[in-house]
RNA sequence: GGGGACGUGGUGCAGCCUGGUUAGCAUGCCGGUCUGUCACACCGGUGGUCGCGAGUUCGAGCCUCGUCGUCCCCGCCA
């Protein structure tokens, strides 16, 4: 075998004059009758070899194709100077050849490995070929850069990388399962972890101090563009500490990483309450790369006259003022006000211009209200609080996308702290912890007879509009546990049941402790600009949980089943 | 669970609204000409169960219904 001497991005003007031996895949061949030029191509780059008719290798290099596997010997050389390629790394240079040798054939393959097109379903399938392309190379190799740095990073911080199971119990509350049944105790099932949270609360009360993980989760639930139903999270745990100190911790890792990897100075991490977020921005995951901030009216005077906007005694009136622009029709901004009527919400809107406001509630405005800059739009809503941030919170990332005024490679990052610790779950009538049943509640509001105006000492990372991870303070008492478990309708025994060995371990002497977990794959997505997690996951699944290369899942035999002592319903 | 978009030679798309003769374009692939190309060029050729099933019709890639798959969204995802 012929076996390289170099890797291509190796190859340098040094080297003119040297023989030199290459490995890689058929890139491009351009075969002019006298000359053959092919393209070799291996993860680090491309070189051109050039076969000339005198030389041995020329017969052979007429039986190349696209993706055949080559070892190539020659002699490097300078190109003349009317034939250098300045889009090529190594474009100033090439191999002419005086040996080939061909390592595996290829057949014609179903996607193009140089362009960037192809259907999801076939680049799936073939998920080993659309590997083979520039872009997903580069992005994993940016994602197991960006996992070193973070390795780094918490190492010199006197961090303990621990691995936890995946086979574990099944937790309450939250995302469902995947269950994976056992052999030896037949009829019982492990659980597949939503997050390693239990056990790194146990690593905390074992004494480990500050515990870190780059680990995988699975959640059995419908997946998005940013959802996969396995996922990595960089999972962090530390004792004798508090929120603020969490918060400098992953903080400056977040800002390590941009430094390191994008070379951007992404500043400190600013801090957003909760209920501030939802109030200018309608969402806990604001996006800040532009403006466009909902301004609250319902204490103004003049909303009483706005006719049909006019509220109520318990609902609220909010404006966004939407920059001049030539993309916004009458058509699309009547289209808003209809889909408002959709959540029970009133909407109206106008445009000043030349001193005066045209549009749906033009002849119910006036400036000195309102004081907009010419060319400016308004939308101004009316209705239940919570129908009406998550609307307007919504139509203004909407309006922002359409007229474009969100910019690219910037990264927005923020704090959103103070969440609920609860929220009211329609579907069983009941209240359900927002975060996670261990999260600590802020203890003076514990006496509020309404659940749902408890804070949580709980947080989430945003950037541009994502939730990148989120966090909390741990409860570390059995009685406080114990306490949120009733709260949310857990009664004792089932408390006991499925978590009796984690309220027993609160009994011997569990430090105060404080954790997070970040999203790695949305955030490389967010780094490289990524449309989808697909994009930074080397073999995901598809939005039905498939997995179109291996096809599954899939059914298992009748012999695997029996071991299991699992029988299916139906006629499958 | 619900809504929407898409499914046509190996690949990417057009044709469907308004049903009618050999389903078109690009690229790939095969053959030929060509000694400085770089998405080489030029000439010739090859390649299609129009996702699958049913229906309407004299006739369906096109209309209707169902079904499967991919993608996007809502629900869901502590």
């Amino acid at each position: 075998m012929l076996k390289r001497t170099h890797r291509i991005h190796e190859l340098n003007n040094s080297l003119i004059g040297k023989e030199v031996i290459v490995n890689g895949w058929v890139d491009r061949i351009r075969n002019l009758g006298g000359i053959i030029f092919v393209w070799v191509r291996d993860r680090y780059g491309i070189v051109q070899v050039l076969f000339e008719p005198e030389s041995p290798t020329y017969e052979i290099a007429k039986k190349l194709s696209a993706e055949y596997v080559v070892g190539v010997k020659g002699i490097l050389r300078e190109r003349p100077r009317e034939a250098k390629n300045a889009d090529l790394a190594s474009g100033d240079l090439e191999i002419l050849a005086t040996d080939l040798e061909i390592l595996a054939e290829s057949k014609t393959p179903p996607i193009y490995i140089n362009r960037e097109e192809g259907n999801e379903d076939i680049r799936l399938k073939y998920r080993y070929l659309d590997l083979r392309r520039k872009s997903l190379q580069s992005n994993l190799i940016f994602r197991h850069k960006l996992m070193q740095k973070t390795r780094e990073y918490f190492n010199s911080l006197d961090f303990v990388e621990i691995e936890t199971p995946y086979l574990m119990k099944s937790t309450p509350e939250g995302a469902r399962n995947f269950i994976v049944p056992s052999r030896i105790k037949k009829g019982t099932f492990y659980a597949l972890p939503q997050s390693p949270q239990i056990f790194k609360q146990l690593l905390m009360i074992a004494g480990f101090d500050r515990y870190y993980q780059i680990a995988r989760c699975f959640r059995d639930e419908d997946l998005r563009a940013d959802r996969q139903p396995e996922f990595t999270q960089i999972d962090v745990e530390m004792s004798f500490v508090d929120q603020e100190d969490v918060q400098k911790v992953i903080g400056d890792l977040v800002k390590y990483l941009f430094k390191e990897t994008l070379g951007i100075d992404i500043g400190n991490v600013p801090s957003m309450k909760y209920s501030d977020a939802m109030e200018l921005y309608g969402s806990d995951k604001p996006d800040l790369r532009f403006g466009m901030e909902m301004k609250n009216l319902t204490d103004q005077i003049f909303v009483r006259n706005l006719g049909f906007l006019k509220p109520s005694e318990e609902e609220e009136v909010k404006m966004i003022v939407v920059p001049p622009n030539e993309v916004l029709s009458r058509k699309e901004l009547d289209g808003y006000a209809e889909s408002a009527k959709s959540f029970n919400l009133r909407l109206g809107w106008a445009k000043f211009s030349d001193g005066k406001f045209t549009g749906s509630i033009g002849k119910l405005l006036t400036n000195t209200d309102l004081g907009v800059k010419a060319g400016e739009s308004v939308l101004i809503c009316t209705g239940q609080q919570n129908n009406l941030n998550s609307f307007l919170g919504k139509v203004r990332i909407d309006i922002a996308n359409k007229i474009k005024i969100i910019p690219d490679r910037t990264f927005k990052v923020l704090w959103i702290n103070e969440f609920p610790m609860f929220e009211w779950n329609e579907e069983e009538k009941r209240f359900q912890a927002q975060h996670h049943p261990f999260t600590m509640p802020y203890l003076e509001d514990l006496a509020n007879e309404d659940l749902s105006k408890i804070r949580a000492h709980s947080y989430d990372l945003v950037i541009n509009g994502w939730e990148m991870g989120s966090g909390s303070v741990r409860i570390h008492t059995r009685s406080l546990q114990e306490k949120i478990f009733k709260l949310i309708g857990i009664s004792e025994e089932e408390a006991k049941r499925r978590f009796g060995f984690f309220l027993e371990a609160f009994e011997y002497g569990a430090p105060p402790h404080a954790g997070f977990a970040i999203g790695v794959d949305r955030l490389v997505s967010i780094m490289v600009g990524a449309p989808s997690l697909r994009e930074v996951i080397a073999f995901p699944k598809t939005t039905s949980g498939t997995d179109l290369m291996m096809d599954t899942p899939s059914e298992v035999t009748e012999e695997q089943l029996k071991e299991l002592g699992i029988r299916l319903e139906g006629n499958s």
